[in-house]
DNA sequence: ATATTGAATTATGAATTCAATATACATGTC
DNA sequence: GACATGTATATTGAATTCATAATTCAATAT
């Protein structure tokens, strides 16, 4: 065995298992039961944040609680008053307008990407969920057709490849997240969005890029006009 | 003075004034100055973040900071290692690849965005700095090129008029931050960027926000391009 | 009866403390 | 002399503590 070369070997006997054990802060996993909850509406928007409790419930003390709770207040998921304390963040109507534009943009982003790197395997799966949430849709079954609906998008995310892009989108909708129990959607609505959800798996097929980012664009912006009128009906009750 | 008025005048008398102290947290105002310190580059990519040094350099605990640490990690602008402390995150081709697509769709929507909304008055001031710019083109200031050319940027983005759009263009901003230090322009792509921007005027005037969009899109996209050079040489040396 | 004031209670922001882990250094072995 | 092992120091993550601000509630005045 020749000196210089025993670097090397080192190097690759210690890398050949690289098994870590993986440790995580208790901040880190606060932040991703915490976003969790309030996404899952565990913690209602307008709730006081009561971090006595969550620091029993979890059963750690309330400094990596308030860490958590800082880097959720910089994603608009709570809102922190100084010396008052957080609340779970409310969605206005404000929000909303502005959140959807940069939704749209990202979407469509995202069909653009999506549309050069997936695979047919991808597309394959893509057209069955597509199944799916027709099938919902015939049953008028809403509940199962959102989350099929989600599920689709989900992956159109997935496959563009972007990281980047993904973060900013999770972190949109986690702050529109109420919007999705509000969208009540009429049956002419509905029967819009399935003939646009062809549209989007045609564009996907033909792996038009600009087409199916105009179509995502389009598509999320009905979406909008569909929750804001939820929006205001239930504001003015 | 009639008595159910009472309520509404002592309403009044009080949010006729409403002229709050402004009190931050320390951990916001550590937040905005650390941003700040990474950004100019005071920290530099690679470089371990000196928590104590820091403590001390701001007169306050390490709780505050650490808080703020975890917020600029969530933003991608430091690395956290559990035991290991905080890193400034280093700029990886991979991570500019990602970042300047995104980056592109946002810029494309606050074009448009700003074409819908932007005054007269705004649209002579974005002139105005168009021509400094030009200017320092001539005279072949770098520098003072790039300070005036992401004055217009910014002058978009808030003509834009999207707080939501605005927070995560300046969150991927910071994340590319030193991308902007490696561009050594060739005096060829220096030319066609100014012939770029004179475009970039005209859409604006014209209030085409489809096509300034499209410009700003193909914009980013060039620079990238002259980045990524950039990059590709340094990771070579 | 209602509104206002002041004291007691509670919650919050930040400093400090403590235990666990990593790093640096020294010593011993081949 | 190179490497490994053990020890000391420093740094980090998290709990605890402390001071201050907000809230609650009873007492008083209107």
């Amino acid at each position: 065995m020749s000196h210089d070369t025993m670097a090397t070997l080192t190097r690759e006997t210690i890398s050949a298992a690289p098994d870590p054990i993986v440790r995580r802060t208790l901040h880190d996993e606060l932040l991703e039961r915490l976003r969790a909850m309030i996404i899952d509406g565990d913690l209602a928007p307008g709730d006081k944040v009561p971090e006595k409790e969550l620091c029993e419930r979890f059963g750690v003390s309330r400094t990596p609680l308030r860490e958590a709770l800082k880097v959720l207040a910089n994603d608009g998921l709570v809102k922190l008053t100084p010396n008052r304390g957080a609340m779970i963040a409310d969605l206005t109507l404000e929000d909303l307008e502005e959140a959807f534009p940069v939704m749209g943009a990202l979407e469509a982003l995202s069909g653009e990407m999506a549309c050069a790197n997936i695979t047919d395997a991808e597309i394959a799966t893509i057209k069955k969920l597509h199944l799916e949430m027709v099938a919902h849709y015939e049953a008028r079954e809403l509940k199962p057709y959102f989350r099929t609906n989600q599920k689709i998008h989900e992956m159109l995310l997935s496959a563009a490849g972007n990281q980047t892009l993904s973060a900013l989108y999770r972190g949109l909708e986690g702050r529109i997240r109420q919007a999705r129990y509000l969208a009540n959607m009429s049956t002419s609505r509905w029967t819009q969005a399935v003939r646009e959800h062809e549209q989007i798996i045609a564009a996907l097929e033909a792996r038009n890029g600009a087409e199916l980012g105009a179509i995502l664009k389009s598509h999320l912006a009905n979406k909008f006009e569909t929750v804001k009128e939820a929006l205001q009906d239930r504001e003015k009750s």
